[in-house]
DNA sequence: CCGGATCCCCAAGGATACTG
DNA sequence: CAGTATCCTTGGGGATCCGG
């Protein structure tokens, strides 16, 4: 899969590739679950250390505010990606960690990294 | 890379994946390049027909309309991933295929695609 | 310390009419 | 046929204040 291909060996390959039997593609939902503009950082950052209090991700994605990490951090949980655990002491403690699903994207991110290194300058 | 690996594996390899050495993340642009609600179809279908033409393109993407596909093409085209071949002919004709660049995007689809399968129901 | 609740802004998305 | 030009709508991103 890494050295180049011809365009033919290309389309050959990629009606399998991204598109499943029954004619959806599951490339674009995973797209979608990656988009938005702090998700990245924060499962990088999660990747780096974990778990991570709410505070801590938030000083190290300085500027990002209150509203935008807890909705950010809300949807990744929502799709699986980030476990939340809570724990009921005062004053309050709560940390993120990635899950299976979420650690299961490094091949994904691997895969853009090849990409990105030879074609972003 | 296709086996689950590890949490301790996974953070040991992360920051050579996604992180390059100026301390850049070079998913990110990636991400971006490839967001906006039509780009993934559109490279899609150039996977599957290559050379297309504009009229071609509408016409499998509808409802999309000239506006959405004009401007996602141009992007497309400015990021490198489309190659836009334009005839001086009466009625004009215009044909859109993948560029090497954009060829070389089917190991990431790949990666993608093995997620979304075990994951996406 | 960890958010929830509100309100605001602007760029992406889109409908429609027109043109070389 | 392959777009442009124009105007409109929507929701993601964000600032600010409040609460358990």
């Amino acid at each position: 899969m890494n050295q180049t291909m011809t365009y033919e060996d290309f389309q050959r390959r990629v009606s399998s590739v991204i598109l499943t039997e029954n004619g959806n593609c599951p490339v674009t939902p995973v797209i979608q679950m990656l988009q938005g503009k702090w998700k990245l950082q924060i499962i990088y950052e999660l990747c780096i250390q974990s778990p991570m209090r709410f505070g801590e991700l938030k000083k190290m994605l300085t500027p990002i505010t209150n509203t935008m990490l807890t909705n950010a951090l809300k949807e990744l949980e929502g799709d699986g990606l980030v476990h939340r655990e809570q724990y009921n002491e005062i004053p309050p403690r709560v940390e993120y960690s990635l899950t299976e699903k979420g650690r299961d994207l490094l091949p994904v991110f691997y895969a853009i990294s090849q990409w990105g290194m030879k074609y972003i300058p």
